[in-house]
DNA sequence: AATGAATGAGGCTTCATTCAT
DNA sequence: CATGAATGAAGCCTCATTCAT
């Protein structure tokens, strides 16, 4: 009843509201069934509003969806900056720099796994994301490399690719199944990458 | 071995030759554009039929979709398979035996890409289907373990996992491009998968 | 009495009034060319709506077929309800009793000639509602009987099933095609089934 | 091998067979489910047969249906011509003599069910014959009233229709049900008719 | 006498989206 | 801010029927 309504015509308070659900609701939806079947009509349903009420926040379907990627962007850009930061304070050993790195990520997946799904499984936009994600990858490891950690003689983009696909697998069966946490899954993949499955290493 | 489709109608020379073109069309469409967007009017305008034809030979759009799933499927096993029976023949190293084994996946996803992106990438089957290619993975790790090769201390079924991740990304990312072949992508990830990135090992 | 049928939208007065308007012409329709040669293309047409709308109001071609059947069905039952209700009232003779009855059955195919045909002679539902008004009818008979007025060595199922065949088909042949009223059909068929056609009674 | 073919171009014994035999299955297919949801490939299919066989027997679906109503009517009205002479002897009592000629009816709807069903029930020539059964029977109870067993007074086109529905009915309800024998229907029908249900008159 | 293959025509239904209030 | 009502566009599928052999 004395509801500010702050900015003229544009969305107030109870309006920011229902967009705020409707995303949400919308997230779900398409992380539950895919972009096709998941109906704008069963959206505003579960949002308990109407339809043409959903064309007030959100220019189309297609709309909706790419807001979703792009949150989901922006969070993995957030996360990513935030590991260049912490990468420089070398306090810890080599591994546990890179299981922290790849810990965070798995994080932000478990966290965020609706909208993740969505961006990072189900849009177009995802295999860019990743390309994206392994470029950055490539590039920590070129620093590695270069320290004299790694190997000189592998293909970089490649370990970078297989690296992301590890972690997009293992999310999907093994994070989201509820089998593994971020550390426990960090800590062996970070093992495994570094040092590999033959004995004699030890 | 491989059930005959019982159809209501006998189904002659001709009529296979209609059939294997819109599946073949049907392999191409629905690899490019998804389930969703693949519409049997545009295959059966490729196909230069008209869509009762289409009907003629498939029960309904999602029958087709996992006829060709099933095919795939089929490849697949058949392959594993052979994996198998080869894998006993140890006349090559351990690196090399992995590597070969590897590659032949690889290789069957360059010559069916299309069945491959169906049933691999597109189909709700796809969980599945790599569940039990991750669950055979695991059984080979498992042996090699008992023979004292490789590390016990890992969990093997997140590196299974992490393998059937690897092939995927890969195959998506390096091979499905034209950037890498079967036999480089499997010989630099069996080496990275059993030696890791660390120099000391060398 | 009468559910609301819980539809997913709101619908208000105008709503009702397209909804009305869809019943009232496929009802027409339904009752002039059976069900399968009723179009939703047709009905549409006629009600100067477009084919989504009907969807709006009816699940299906079945489903508003039905429901034209059950709205025949409850104003039989009303009207049967209502038959027994007076039928204690006895002030007048049984003669004009059991004509009175019938007569309001044939008001009833009268004034609901559409939805009478539908329910009474094209739905599959039209063998059991004929089947449960020969029963309330055999019934009524049976009291008579008890009554001491009618005859005890009669098979009541077989008249009740022909009092039936004769409000069908007299409805059809006579009532239908304006040769006769309903208080016509009724003294007719009373004085028959009760006197029957030898002279030798009077 | 030894056929003789006898008319040229024309059917010989082998289609002749396979006429007989789609008749048969679509008579039985007709009565079952209905002119619409009867398919020609249903029947065909029963049959063992190809869909253009069919067409070389049969112009449409609908001559077809219409064949097996005109067979229909054929046994009607052979049926109908005998109970003419029949009706001349007068050896028995009336009511019998009645009795008789509706028995006879039933008899011949128990014999030829299928066929009955088509054109009593399901064609659109069935209010047709219907009539015209109700006529014949007309004008053999204006005979009755002339001959001055029954009532002067009595309108008997209605009466013609109200047996015509009675036998109609009770065909459906009774004799296809199994319940009830066409001499069991006829005499509890004849006796209804002649007498009544009043019981002062016995 | 019969068949394998194909089609013209058309029906039902769904869904994202908009109009008017 | 929100709604009731409606629609354009299009997709899947079915069925009677025919062509060429």
């Amino acid at each position: 009843m004395f509801e500010l309504k702050k900015r003229g015509r544009q969305i107030g308070a109870d309006g920011e509201k229902s967009r705020e659900l409707l995303l949400k609701i919308a997230a779900k939806q398409f992380a539950l069934y895919g972009f096709h079947d998941t109906k704008i009509s069963a959206i505003v349903k579960e949002a308990n509003v109407t339809q043409p009420t959903f064309y007030l926040y959100f220019k189309s379907k297609e709309a909706i969806f790419q807001e979703l990627i792009d949150l989901f962007k922006a969070k993995l850009h957030t996360q990513v900056e935030h590991s260049r930061l912490t990468s420089g304070i070398e306090t810890t050993g080599l591994l546990q720099r890179i299981a922290t790195n790849i810990s965070l990520i798995f994080q932000l997946f478990q966290e965020n796994e609706q909208v993740a799904r969505i961006g990072f499984f189900l849009s177009t936009d995802a295999i860019e994301i990743k390309e994206q994600m392994a470029k950055q990858i490539e590039e920590n490891l070129a620093v590695e490399v270069e320290n004299g950690y790694f190997h000189s003689n592998i293909d970089l983009s490649i370990v970078a690719s297989a690296i992301v696909g590890v972690i997009e697998h293992l999310t999907l069966t093994k994070l989201w199944a509820g089998l593994k946490t971020p550390d426990e899954l960090s800590q062996e993949i970070t093992r495994l990458f570094l040092y590999g499955l033959i004995r004699e290493n030890e």
